[in-house]
Order: C-alpha cells, then sequence, then structure tokens
DNA sequence: TAATGTGAACGATTTCACAGCT
DNA sequence: AGCTGTGAAATCGTTCACATTA
C-alpha cells in the first residue's frame, strides 16, 4: 500500500518492512531451520504459520513484503526462504556484540549458546568493575570499561547488550553510543534515552510476569464470579 | 484462590484493558516508583510519560481506562496511583512463580533479585537432570520435575518460567499446565501449545538481537546509498 | 489557569475471501 | 486442484485537539 515504487529497477533488495512483519521474521526464520533439519524441501504457509505460531494468512502477507516467495499450488522452498529471510534480516554475516555488566545475567548471557547459532559472536565482555575486569567467562577475558572505545572500533562492533544495574545503564549506554554502536539490547529496569538514529529495544523480565499476573488477575475474577458476561472470549490466549 | 473481592458489585473494579495497555502499565508503574523515591508526591501526564518513555496523550488514553485517576489541573497522585495500577495488574499480592530449568540462563533467573522487588517469589526450582537436584541456589534447594504437581498446589503456584532447551520445552510446559499452572514465561526458543486459558509470554533473547541486526543493515543500506528517499524518518526509534 | 479525559481523525495491523498461478 | 499473493474490510492502536473540570 505505503509503496512508491521507485521505479522498474526494483527496491533492489530492500523493501520497506511493517515492524510487525520484521518482528515475526525471526520466528519464520526459526521455524525454517527447525523444518530443515527435519528434512522438509518445502512447506506450505499453513504449516509454516503452525510452526511459527501465527495464522496463515498473517505469514504470507508477511512474506509477501519480501517479493515474490513461494510457489503457487506447492509451498515455499524452505533453504530459499531461509536465505531470502536472512538477507533481509542482516544476517549473512555474523555481527559482533558486545556486552556490558557481567553480573548475575550477564554472565548467563555471555554462556548463551543461542546467540552463536543464530547469527551472532559475543566479541568482548565489559564491566565496571575492577574486581572482575580480567575474569575469564567462556573463553573471553572481562575488560574495563574505559576500553570500549577502542575495543568496538577493533571488532567493528555496532550492537551492544546492557546487563547492567539500572543506575549505570544511562551512563553506560551513553559511552556505548559515543563509541559508535548504534544498537542497544537493554535488560536494564529503566528507560534509555539515545540521539536518533539509534536503535533501542528492551528486555525487563519483571514486566514479562506482572503482564502474566494481570491476567491470572482476570481470570481469577472471571471464575469467581461466573455469572455475568462470559460470552466474550473463545480462543487460546497466547500473547507475545 | 488468592481472590481479593470488594463484594458482590465490583464490576467497575474489572476495566477490559487493551492488550497494548496491559503491556505499558508495569512501565508506568516502574517509573512511578522511582518517582516516589525522588519524593515526588503529584506527577503531570507530562511527566510520568517522559519517566516512562511514551508520548503523554498515550499514557492519559491508557490510565483513564483504569478510570479517574488523576485531577484535573493538578496531575496524579504518585502513591494513589501505584497502588491502583498495583490492584489491576493483580499485584496486591506476592505472586508464587515455579522456575524449569536451572542451566546457564535458569541459574541467572533464580537469581535475578528485579522478581523479588516487583511482586513475585520464586518458590521452587526445578530441573530433569539428577546431577543438578539437590544443588542450592540462592537459598533454594532445586527439585527434581517430578515433585512439580506437589509442589505446585503446596506453594498455590500459578505461573512458571521455562529456561530449558527448546527440545524439552514442550513436554515441561504440558505437565506444568497439567500441575495446574496457568500462566508461563517461556525463554525457550520454540512455540509452545498450550489449552484455552493458558498464558504464554514469549522472551527470546536471539529473536531481540536479530530485530536490531535488520535495523543496522537498513541503516548502513541508507547511508551506503544517500541518493534517494530521505524523507521519510524522523524521530528518535525506540522500539519495544 | 493548568492539566486531565475523550470524541474523532488517523494510521497500522490483522483477517477475510478470492483471483490468479503452477 | 491446490496454494500463494493481495485487494478490501474489519479491527486495533495512536495521536490530535479541545471541552471539561478542579
Amino acid at each position: 500500500m505505503s509503496q512508491q515504487r521507485t521505479g522498474p529497477t526494483d527496491g533492489p533488495d530492500f523493501p520497506d518492512l511493517p515492524e510487525a512483519t520484521v518482528a515475526r521474521l525471526p520466528e519464520y526464520l526459526r521455524a525454517l531451520h527447525h523444518l530443515a533439519e527435519e528434512g522438509h524441501d518445502t512447506v506450505s504457509s499453513e504449516g509454516l504459520a503452525a510452526a511459527a505460531g501465527v495464522n496463515s494468512a498473517k505469514l504470507r502477507k508477511d512474506l509477501s513484503h519480501l517479493g515474490r516467495t513461494g510457489t503457487r499450488g506447492v509451498g515455499y522452498d524452505v533453504t530459499l526462504l531461509i536465505d531470502q529471510i536472512e538477507q533481509v534480516l542482516g544476517l549473512t554475516h555474523r555481527r559482533a556484540v558486545a556486552l556490558v555488566g557481567v553480573g548475575n545475567l550477564g554472565h548467563a548471557l555471555a554462556g548463551y549458546a543461542g546467540f552463536g547459532s543464530r547469527g551472532f559472536r559475543i566479541a568482548a565482555l565489559f564491566d565496571a568493575d575492577l574486581g572482575r575486569v580480567g575474569e575469564q567467562i567462556n573463553g573471553l577475558v572481562v575488560r574495563h570499561i574505559d576500553d570500549l572505545p577502542a575495543v568496538v572500533v577493533e571488532e567493528s562492533i555496532s550492537i551492544a547488550v546492557i546487563a547492567t544495574p539500572a543506575l549505570a545503564a544511562q551512563h553506560v549506554c551513553d559511552r556505548l553510543v559515543a563509541a559508535g554502536v548504534t544498537s542497544v539490547l537493554n535488560f536494564a529496569p529503566c528507560v534509555l534515552s539515545v540521539p536518533e538514529g539509534v536503535d533501542v529495544r528492551k528486555v525487563d523480565l519483571a514486566i514479562e510476569l506482572q503482564i502474566l499476573s494481570f491476567h491470572e488477575h482476570r481470570k481469577s475474577a472471571l471464575t469467581a464470579l461466573p455469572a455475568v458476561q462470559k460470552a466474550k472470549r473463545g480462543e487460546a490466549e497466547v500473547a507475545s
């Protein structure tokens, strides 16, 4: 819809994807890798949608933004689609990631195998605590945060993970941005302000539980008073 | 279990909030606690919106769903609003949470202080690996997953966190649901299927990075070809 | 006067239903 | 015949702008 096509010479490599679609492509990618391991060569929109936990119309609309990806009457070629999604997500090379804060959570993230297998390489660990600097985790030495600028350049790092306490996060973020980082994944429970052109995503573990708490609260309120209005909701509620 | 009834006429207690609003209330709550610690008694929609990283119209609309919460010409009473949000989110009592899978990530989650300070109590740890059963983490003994049914009842657990490998997650989830758990926070990179009435939220760390990777990719494509169409985006891009 | 609460406009996303390929 | 790709409809969410109220 909102697309002015810039000519017959294609919007080559770069469709302007809706944000909601971007957020789902990684899920499709994971499902596709799984299907590939199981030996599937092709998959229908129904099949892939089921594996990714969405409905098939949504999946088809999402994939349609990537250009022609399937074959009518047949479905999608699994390996081809993997390639196309990895292309669009910029996963054709393994991206170097810096992790700041090797406390409780940071330590676990540093050892999380899922990053390595899905396109990323933890290239450096940082902490402000001199007691932690020098420690070795998973084959990487923890460096002092003052080394940030040098290492970011050295390792061509553009993505960083913040796993510090909330009070330190904004300061750390400022230093990351100053060093050239342009994407931040923030685990600290606070709002980060960043200049234009820098992307921030946030993961707040307690917030996830609080959202579930709301639903628990609602469910127990409904079962406690089964009298009025239950005609409303009918399907399995899966929020993501 | 766990209901706090205000009487038979408690209809007004339970607004039917939009899901997007529910997802933001915890962020407001966090910001409010922070403001309270700084000694603020009241806060305007502008002020709270800034602290929570949203715009003020959205905040007012969100809060309007809770009923009259502010005072025109003045703003919102900080402690009163905290109470109202905690009420709606069902945080008036501390909820017991089970955590399954005390590997790398699960271990860190078991020690995460943010759960304790924001309405939750990790009440039990489980693992399938007998080598881990008996280990003590943060004052809790890891139990074998066969003990699930007993412990869930004993501790009145309705929320569980899954931090197992992907291959085990569905099986663990089935056992949790069978034991009576009705909300699941899933850290395993896979889709869980659950019966109606059970809520699932998912946190996939690699997916978060992949979404950032997309934006990195797009940014570098845009700076590489500064020629065409840049009139589009204007503000700081904060995706959550 | 200052700031909330809210109808109405707008925009984004999801879903439907089917035309069009293979 | 079967399944993708896609307009159009429906739904959901955001923003605007201002009437309303303390």
